[in-house]
DNA sequence: GGGCTGTATTGACGGATTTCAATGTTACTG
DNA sequence: CAGTAACATTGAAATCCGTCAATACAGCCC
């Protein structure tokens, strides 16, 4: 039988949990939060997601559970406000998942 | 009225492109597939991963269309057979896309 | 041309995701 | 304790996504 190409292995990984990962980034108003916590000096109260962006509080409280649920974020209730800050490993854990995905490539 | 927190500026950049792009890296079969294009030597066809993969032709034919439109990897026609091999910039796209929302920590 | 092989597209189904209204919970304040 | 404010949770509707069977398309070979 003639081949196209020398026949490839298929990478063998479960991804699984790095698809679970990507998948808690993969939504703009989930981004927007990313980018305005990254940004901050400190943390960054609910209020001010809810404030400024086009969702009703219950859904603004959705994605950020969705982050807080995949490791990204952290939050800590401050009487009756809670405030979110960026995990400290959110940037390494994104790298070493997509690390583990598309090696970058060697320094020529 | 209090606040909890200085007020935080939200970040206003348009994330619907980030999302996209991070929305076709986030499924299991499509990370599996390019962590396979990022380590072949050359192209993989189609049927290396009909082969491997425990879904039906028709599904990794669709997986493979949202990461061509995507733009993560291009395909080559070879006979019958159809060669896929990761874009060149893909990498690159995915960490400018990352870096824009958070940026890297400066170095201490 | 006719049959065959490899891949893409279509159509349909079930399950997941996004969103909001309604309600619950927690904490402050008279 | 009653009332209010901020956030979380629940439940429901609409849409999107992953999957496959059936079918279409493209290129080989007789």
């Amino acid at each position: 039988m003639h081949r196209c190409c020398p026949p490839a292995t298929v990478d063998a990984a479960d991804r699984t949990a790095d698809a679970a990962l990507l998948k808690a980034l993969a939504d703009p108003y989930r981004l927007t939060m990313l980018a305005t916590l990254a940004r901050a000096d400190d943390e960054v109260c609910v209020c001010d997601f809810t404030g400024a962006l086009p969702l009703e509080q219950p859904t603004v409280s959705h994605h950020l559970k969705i982050l807080r649920e995949a490791g990204l974020v952290t939050c800590e209730r401050r009487g009756t406000w809670v405030c979110y800050r960026l995990a400290g490993d959110a940037r390494d854990r994104i790298d070493a998942t997509l690390h583990s995905v598309i090696p970058q490539r060697a320094l020529v």
